[in-house]
DNA sequence: AGGCGAGCTTACCACTTGGTAAGTGCTGTG
DNA sequence: CACAGCACTTACCAAGTGGTAAGCTCGCCT
């Protein structure tokens, strides 16, 4: 046996992925794993502490992402398409994990209450410096700029999370189409909004 | 005692909009109401009944807000902005519903996955019809337009989810600065994806 | 050799879950 | 008056929940 940490919590990451906190039991992720509640129970003293560790990878994953682009990119606007294209890449990693996230902002408010500083909030901050980098809007308000990430990180996340649902109403071909068009939709929509600013 | 349904169906919908289906009990919603348990499934006959009493009554209201945009507004654009604002409204019962709608969007292909006929297919579908009318989007496929409606409720419900979140880490000054800027952000972001397609 | 901690297991716990069964009182209506 | 049906209650259930306690086995270090 004797499964590594991160084979645990790709597992987990897979099921609360799927049915969301409440809706998965330690016992199933055990069994998942093939091992019992107790061995997992053992590695993570609870299943707050084992929701919370699968929320850290992706954390830090998302920003190891972040460091790249800005490495990679060295223009402003180049850079920001490369890393929104990033985050819309619908392989079924990035499907997973957006949809982990998007149930982790409906319950959060829920369940850490008492907020522990925020797990997104590096990420949050980073991505406004990138945009604020853009000649042209330096002297716009970190706050504006949010908003305007908040249209793209909209756009992208919710799109990846309603895949199965289009799929199902849509037909498999009639969404491929859509998907094609997606991301040249999104370019577009990075300099329809980014350009509103120089105006 | 006899609450009206509507008073049962309005107390589920808070708390499925606040923990989701999984994480309340039917026990906790009688609770709220101040009745037991089996008084509440003696009306519903099931969980899952009754949380699809929530959601019918959630579509048809959409629905009707639909139909009523349509008679006020006759012009194409100002229709659609209209309707726009309508669902951007970060009133507490538009933030409610669309929570719930979107852990819906997450848990549905789990839990219907047999999908009974899409509850919001109807409301889509007039939405692309709303789009098709606009001078010069005639002859866009409904996929392309439904690509476009994709855009904008993802940035519109995301930001409504978000609002908690945001006003923890922003603080209360400081978001409402930034809702301020969205509802003029979304109307320049119709704008701006529909002229687009004129090019 | 002895001890120690990591990694597990079996046993058990109190509590909650959605749901059934059976009955009680009330309010019509024939 | 009888009786049907509605709204509701008490009593109960099997299954599952997260978590504790205690023990067992192995490799490693002194």
């Amino acid at each position: 046996m004797s499964d590594t940490p991160e084979k645990l919590l790709a597992v987990a990451e897979v099921l609360f992925s799927e049915r969301g906190f409440y809706g998965v039991s330690i016992a199933a992720i055990a069994s998942e794993l093939g091992i019992t509640k107790q061995a997992l129970l053992h590695h993570f003293k609870s299943k707050e502490k084992l929701y919370g560790a699968v929320l850290a990878r992706i954390s830090s994953d998302f920003e190891n992402a972040q460091q790249q682009v800005m490495v990679d990119e060295p223009e402003p606007i180049p850079r920001i398409k490369a890393f929104v294209a990033h985050l819309a890449d619908p392989s079924s990693g990035n499907v997973r994990r957006t949809r982990l996230l998007m149930r982790e902002l409906l319950d959060n408010n829920e369940r850490a209450k008492q907020a522990e500083h925020w797990y997104l909030k590096h990420f949050l901050d980073q991505f406004v410096a990138m945009v604020q980098v853009v000649p042209g809007r330096e002297a716009i308000s970190a706050t504006d700029n949010l908003g305007l990430i908040y249209q793209w990180l909209g756009a992208i996340n919710y799109f990846l999370v309603s895949i199965p649902t289009l799929t199902a109403i849509m037909g498999e071909e009639s969404f491929e189409e859509m998907a094609r068009g997606q991301g040249e939709y999104l370019s577009r929509l990075v300099d329809a909004t980014l350009a509103q600013a120089h105006k």
